[in-house]
DNA sequence: ATTAAGCACTGATTCAAATCAGTTTTTTTT
DNA sequence: AAAAAAAACTGATTTGAATCAGTGCTTAAT
């Protein structure tokens, strides 16, 4: 793109949530009481896109994919790390339905935090409410970056712009080891298994990356920038 | 899609906008006395991405297209008719940086709301916050209904999808003078003029619409809506 | 009225990326 | 340790859609 800085394609770039901040000791123990902690194994849906949405989700520990689900293919509209809220978007008059699917990627820890508590506190106290709509707009700034990458930019681009994604939001470090096979690659970057092999492996010839099994290494980060921004 | 109903991609579904309501005489004199209204001709930029956002926009009148800003292309996130606001996702701490462009399609009348004076309403009127956030999530609803058929469907798909949208959402009839050319269109779809113009002449080969000029009409609604689908 | 400019349209060609059809490697299960 | 099942990988082929290279039709300017 340009000067506007859509670099966050993946995740949301800021996710140290500070929106229960805002909350009283009172409504922090209101959310408490109403709130259960459930676990879930790598693979499992922890939550249906269409069904009703019950309680908004916090992730403490693990990552997942959030989803529309497709016919022939589904597709990611964000992969989220611990730290995260879940089905913001279902807060809504009328029925709140889930508009995503979501998956864990890893075992995972989840609070779900009943939907009409959250509500009522938005109501209650509107500086929770405004952060609140600091998150929806994180997520905003996220999901445009992701359409613009899908729709505009081609393979080796796409690629390159998740794999630095992956790299600065979700491990902080240019050496990591993904718990995510070329498969799930392929669903994130819109795009065949095949494809991201091929490109991963035209990446590796160019000395760009350095790939051994499920660990990977950005070499070029300058280069890398480039060929996700041009890409 | 399946049955959660991503129908709407070129506009918000339900645009009365209810969120003003919430406000007490003295909040809306508030924003009484630090709005402006503006005239812009077609074809004219009302609001440009990465510039500092001084102000929420109310459209009162118009039509207008809202995009991310690309090399090659620009990719259309929606397009808005007269009753909605536009640059609340740069309702944001820190930087308040539009996410993205504005440009009239038609002559429009603008209502310019200082965002400070917005953002302080939100943090003051914990109900009105909380309708901004409805507002937000029909957004959102709209964005990933229009990322999945930009994505997912294949050209009639994505021509059925939007002349449908046009009619159901932006003229409310079936038979409408559409004030876009086709180029237009096809930075609506996402895809080549010509391909745009190669659909629409199958589609209206095969008695699916009508078309003189700029009118169009939606003759066989049922099969639009499944090549919407399955496109 | 005539020229110019832009838009609508058509057919041929090219291209990026998916699909298909395999083999090899790694992981999991028995 | 062996068998089975997933992944990872490779090359050939197909395909959907863009690009290219035009012509014809409008609308606007002279």
């Amino acid at each position: 793109m340009h000067n506007s800085g859509y670099t966050n394609t993946c995740t949301v770039y800021n996710n140290k949530l500070s929106c229960f901040e805002e909350l009283t000791g009172e409504q922090k123990e209101l959310i408490d009481k109403n709130k259960v902690i459930v676990e879930y194994n790598k693979g499992e849906i922890i939550c249906k896109q269409g069904a009703f949405a019950s309680h908004i989700l916090f992730l403490t520990k693990g990552l997942v994919k959030v989803y529309l689900e497709g016919k022939p293919k589904n597709l990611i509209l964000k992969i989220s790390p611990d730290g995260n809220l879940i089905g913001l978007p279902s807060i809504y008059d009328g029925n709140n339905i889930f508009l995503y699917s979501a998956a864990t990627y890893t075992h995972s820890t989840v609070e779900l935090i009943d939907i009409n508590i959250f509500k009522q506190l938005i109501r209650e106290n509107a500086r929770f409410a405004y952060k609140v709509i600091n998150v929806l707009n994180e997520n905003t700034v996220q999901i445009y970056g992701r359409f613009y990458c899908l729709t505009n930019k081609q393979l080796h681009g796409r690629v390159a712009d998740i794999l630095l994604c992956l790299a600065q939001r979700i491990f902080n470090t240019m050496d990591f080891d993904l718990p995510l096979s070329r498969g799930d690659l392929a669903e994130l970057t819109g795009m065949s298994t095949e494809s991201v092999i091929r490109v991963m492996k035209d990446l590796k010839d160019d000395g760009m990356i350095e790939t051994t099994g499920k660990s990977i290494k950005i070499i070029n980060y300058e280069m890398m920038s480039k060929i996700s921004e041009f890409g």
